[in-house]
This record gives C-alpha cells, structure tokens and sequence, in this order.
RNA sequence: GCUGCUGUAGCUCAGUCGGUAGAGCACUUCCUUGGUAAGGAAGAGGUCGCUAGUUCGAAUCUAGUCAGUAGCACCA
C-alpha cells in the first residue's frame, strides 16, 4: 500500500522537484517580498512551503500563479548547477528574504556540506538536486491544488508558513484519471454518505465537538461488531470485565499518564477535595483487577476484555466526523502474560484481527501494519533500553510469524512500549490507525505486577494491550468508507424492505412483513432487520427511496405474489426482480446473515 | 492547537449596490391505487452560527467568539 510503483520513477520526481522551483520562481515574481523555505516532490507531484509578509496568498491566486509557471516553461530556461561553501551560501542570502533558506542551511544541510544551488532565469535556490537540464521539458499539465498551513520542520512551536500543494504525473490523461478517482473517493466519506444512510449524529454546537451519536442505523452496526467481539472472545478466552468512567487522580499518577496526557484528558473536576479524571484509557483500571490477589504462573495468562468509553480531549484541529472523537468506545483487550507468553498471545491477537478483516472483507491491501518503534526522545518514551529492544523483537517474531509484511517507524511507540498498529486510509486520504496492540512492559512495574513462578518468586509481568476491533466509531466510519455504505447483509442496519404494488395488497404485505421479519433461533436479537414502506407514493419512488439507503434487498409484493404466495425480490446492485416462493426467500436471508456472508 | 477557507429551512443551495429572506428535495394534508431509481396540488417550516460594533436601517460591512472544513501539528 506504502510502496506502490510509481514510487520508483525516478524521472516523474526529477521533474516535480524542477516544477517546484518553477511553482517558487512564480511566486517569487508575484509576490517580491517572498520567504521561501523548501519544495519537495511528493508520491502525488510536489509543494512548496513559503511566507509572504503581512499578505496571505489564497486559492484566487492560483491562475496568476499557473500562468506565470507556463510562462516560465514556455521560455525554456536553463537549469545549471553550481556549488559553494556552507559558509558562502549562508553569506549570499538576503537576512530577510533567506530566513528560512537559513534554517535548511543551518538545520538540515549541515557545516561541513557543500552547498548546491540551481538557477533558472534569474531566480537561484538551494537544492540538492538533480533537476531538468532546462524548464521547457517540465510537463504543464499539472494541477494547483491546495493552499494550506504548515510548521517550519513539522514543529508546531515554530512560525507557521504556507503550502501551495501541486498534483503533478507527468501527463494529462494521468492527471484527469487521478482527480477523477479522487473524486470518486471523496464520494464514499462517511461523512457524507451519513446523509443518505443517517448511522450518526452531531451537533457540536449543543452536544460537543467530537462527540458522536450512533442513531438506530449504527447502533444496529455497534451492536453486530460487539456479538461478534463476543463470540470471538470465548473463543480466544477472553474475560469480560466492567469498570467506572471515572476515577481519582491517584489512579492515572500512578498510571504514568498524568502529568504526561494531562493535555489530552479532559480537565478533572473537585469532589470532596479530590481531583476527580474522566477516564482516558482502561489499562490502569484493569490492573487493578488483575492484582486483586496473588497470581500464580499456572494461571497465567489473564486476558481481561472490556466494551468501554473513555474520553479524549482531542485537538480540535484534528476531530473528524466518525473518524476521530473525544468520546471514543472501544473493545479494550489486556492480556496479563509471563515473558515466555508474550510472543504467542500477541500472535493470537494478529490471528484475531486476520478473523476479523477476513469476514468484513478487509483484504491486505486495504492496511498495512506499521510496527512503532521510540526514538531517543527521553520526555516521550521511558527508558529502558534493552526492555524496549526485547519486546520490540516479541512483537517481530509474532508479526513474523502471521505472515504478514509490516513497516517499522522510529518515535511513535506508546510511552511504555512498543506497538503494532493496523493503518488504513480514509476515502479523503488520510491514514488512520485502525486498531493497535501494543507491549507494555513499564506499566507492569509502576503497578507493581506480578506473578509468583514456579521457583516461588515473583516474577514480572508483560502486559499486551490490543483493541482489534478499533473504536467503534472509528471502525463504522472505516466500514462506511470501505463498502461505500453497501454493507453486507449481517451489518445492514434495514435489510429487507417490503412494500405493496398498491394498498390493495396490503393484508399480503403485512403478512409478508410479518414472516420475513420473525426473529430466529441462536441469536434473539439477530432476526431479520425489516422495514415495511406503507407510504403513498408510486412504487418507483419507494424503489428509489429504499436503493438510495442502499438497503441489500427490496420486497416488493401485488398481485401476483399474493396469487402464489411469493415475493419479487431485487438485490442490491442489481435492477432486475427476482420471483421466489416468501419461505424460499427468509431461508435464504437468514443462513446468509448466520454465516455472516460478505455477498448478497 | 496553528494557518487558510466556510457558516442562510432537516438536506443541497440562491440572495444583486446594506432596505428584517427564496428555490428544489425531505415533511404534513388532499388528489392519485399506481408493477421496479422522482405522479400531481396545496401547506407548514428560518431571530440568516452567536455576541458586540458601524449605520436611520445589517443575512449583507467590521471585530470578537463558537463550529465545520483543508492541510500542518497531535494521536496512550
């Protein structure tokens, strides 16, 4: 997913790094008083971050913008090369103008480099290269994107500069077919698609910002997810478990996550002179269940597991639809484990995901598993070096043996260990963790978390903490996206409609009605989901209606249904009716909800 | 949180130069009893996100604020 081909065309990344200068050249002829800081090219075409004084360039300057970089190709400058000293390079640039020209020189180029620059025309920036022998072989049929914010270095504490983003593929019919799909893509945002479909709701302004309500649609999608979770947790032995929403400051200092999360919880509130937290996460709750008595190695390990909403004070900048929230509701796993445990539970973990991906039809192109891994920041990750080096390998070895390819990252571990986090990418192209497991192996000791061995010592304990099923927001907002809001008949929040040619056959249809939606046997609560349309409309209005729910299968019953007691049934996807006997059809919907079958 | 953009009916949107709002869909009622993606008519529905300010007068101009959004930053 990470690594598709067009990653290795050298030529097309030649070509958007020249297009880039260009873009910085144009700017520079419009807007005189520029600081330019870098253009990358990028999988897609390139930006340029840049900052122009006491103006801000908007999208109505894209045209100007686009015709001087025609202009410039259509002269066809060129592009030549020269080098000189850190020292010379850093002497050359005007002190405003250069800024941030400086903090490339200074930050990432270094003192002892040689610095090369590339000029066209009478513009020269500071560049690694390589570049186009001249801008006329630049192809023009790019695309000016967007305009937006971004840090100096990607750090939120320095001056925020603009980024012009380009869509650059070296032709046009690429170009038309990539804006096209992205088009198509941004179809299939949950966000939208909810207009149609209504799983969800928020009101910001009265509720609050990020706090999503599941509607009678996705309630019925939140509880299949957590029938399922439940199955399969008596498989995998699983214990369920229930705590509190909120609890003492105490809890979450002893935890290590106060003062380090503080900024991300919401702000506590006094009762009898204590600081009282909305919980932000279960683990240190669930500890204390597990260390409630001694435990012996013979009964490890103890896997706790706990359908729980815990509240995130998440940037506000950062909250989007389903897909990130403050109230966020989990199917939170903690497996307690010996050391020689670890590798095989967090490998029943991957196996659990794989049962899950595979009945929901998440193929392995879908995600891509990214093992996260510290970096030497001291303030962000405890130290430990050879714990953090040991569970990292665990969660290599287990990963490993699952068969399933994974990237590693430095610097996006949790505090206290390291993680594997499934990614997946939302229809507008953002990348979201999808479910994480991580190793613990530092909250086990501020909780004091043992077991005693079969020497009689104690011993320490290796906690996993795995949420396979992600949030339950998160994952409705996925699956939306993921099946454009055509899910499969067991998640369907209406799986049947049935409606009458014309009230004349209503006594059929209600009868209709009444057989197709009569609950089944194994699951009382997993009947067959059916709405009856008794509006006055024609039937085509009601079709349309039912098919824009993307409802899996229309009923439709008059006449002739009634003569032979069956049913003219149309599937989702197709426009065709099909005639078949009424048990016939509730046969059918019913082993196929039973299996959980991903098609119609 | 930062930068930009946006905020008019449940939804999608129109609203000229400042003179207290309009359409389509949805909703309600009536007509229509109609065989597979929009039958017809009428009606109801809005302090123009909120708060100040400018003005005789603000949906329209200004400021602040709340929220959404695109990125960036964050993401236990």
């Amino acid at each position: 997913m990470c690594d598709d081909k067009t990653k290795g065309d050298k030529s097309i990344l030649i070509m958007n790094h020249t297009l880039a200068h260009i873009l910085a050249y144009s700017l520079q002829k419009l807007f005189p008083s520029i600081k330019l800081y870098i253009g990358p090219a990028t999988e897609e075409g390139f930006y340029y971050d840049f900052k122009v004084p006491n103006i801000s360039v908007s999208v109505d300057d894209f045209d100007d913008i686009k015709k001087e970089m025609i202009k410039i190709i259509d002269l066809d400058l060129k592009i030549s090369r020269s080098e000189t000293s850190f020292v010379d390079s850093i002497k050359g640039l005007d002190d405003e103008k250069g800024e941030y020209k400086k903090v490339i020189l200074n930050e990432i180029v270094g003192k002892d480099a040689v610095v090369s620059s590339y000029k066209m025309g009478d513009f020269v920036d500071i560049c690694e290269g390589p570049h186009l022998s001249s801008t006329g072989s630049a192809s023009k049929h790019f695309y000016i994107d967007t305009i937006s914010g971004a840090y100096i270095r990607g750090d939120s504490k320095r001056d925020m500069l603009q980024r012009i983003s380009v869509i650059s593929l070296g032709n046009e019919k690429k170009l038309k077919v990539f804006l096209k799909n992205r088009e198509l893509a941004r179809q299939a945002d949950h966000r939208l698609l909810n207009k149609e479909l209504d799983l969800f709701v928020l009101e910001p302004n009265i509720i609050g910002p990020g706090l999503a309500m599941l509607t009678e649609n996705g309630t019925v999608i939140k509880s299949e997810l957590e029938f399922l979770a439940t199955e399969k947790e008596r498989r995998f032995n699983l214990l369920r478990v229930f705590t509190p929403h909120i609890a003492k400051e105490k809890l979450f200092l002893k935890s290590g996550h106060l003062p380090y999360y503080k900024e991300d919880m919401y702000p506590p509130f006094k009762i009898d002179d204590e600081d009282i937290y909305l919980k932000a996460m279960n683990c240190p709750l669930h500890h204390y269940i597990f260390s409630r008595h001694n435990r012996s190695y013979r009964e490890m390990p103890i896997r706790y597991t706990e359908f729980s909403t815990v509240y995130r004070y998440e940037a506000s900048g950062s909250l989007s639809g389903l897909m990130r929230v403050r109230a966020i509701t989990q199917n939170d796993i903690h497996i307690y484990s010996r050391e020689d445990q670890v590798v095989e539970e967090f490998r029943k973990i991957i196996q659990l995901h794989k049962e899950y991906y595979n009945l929901l039809g998440i193929k392995s192109e879908d995600f891509f598993l990214e093992l996260s891994l510290p970096d030497d920041n001291k303030d962000k990750f405890i130290e430990d070096d050879s714990e953090w080096k040991k569970t990292a390998e665990f969660i290599r070895e287990a990963v490993k043996l699952e068969n399933i390819e994974f990237k590693e990252v430095q610097g996006e571990a949790a505090f206290y260990g390291p993680k594997a986090d499934f990614q997946v990418k939302s229809a507008i192209g953002t990348v979201y963790a999808i479910s994480t497991s991580q190793v613990d192996f530092a909250g086990t000791k501020r909780f004091d978390l043992t077991f005693v061995n079969d020497k009689g010592e104690n011993e320490k304990v290796y906690v996993i903490h795995a949420a396979p099923l992600g949030s339950y927001e998160r994952t409705i907002g996925f699956l939306t996206e993921h099946f454009v809001g055509a899910f499969p008949l067991w998640l369907a929040p209406i799986q049947v409609v049935v409606m009458a040619v014309s009230d004349k056959f209503q006594s059929y249809l209600n009868n209709v009605f009444a057989m197709v939606s009569v609950e089944f046997v194994n699951n009382a609560t997993r009947g067959i989901r059916c709405n009856i349309d008794k509006s006055d409309e024609r039937l085509a209005k009601k079709i349309r209606n039912s098919t824009r729910q993307k409802v899996p299968y229309i009923v439709v019953v008059g006449e002739n249904e009634e003569k032979s007691n069956t049913v003219s049934v149309r599937t989702r996807g197709s426009n065709k009716s099909v005639s078949m006997p009424l048990e016939k059809f509730v046969q059918m919907i019913k082993s196929k909800i039973e299996s959980r079958d991903i098609n119609l």
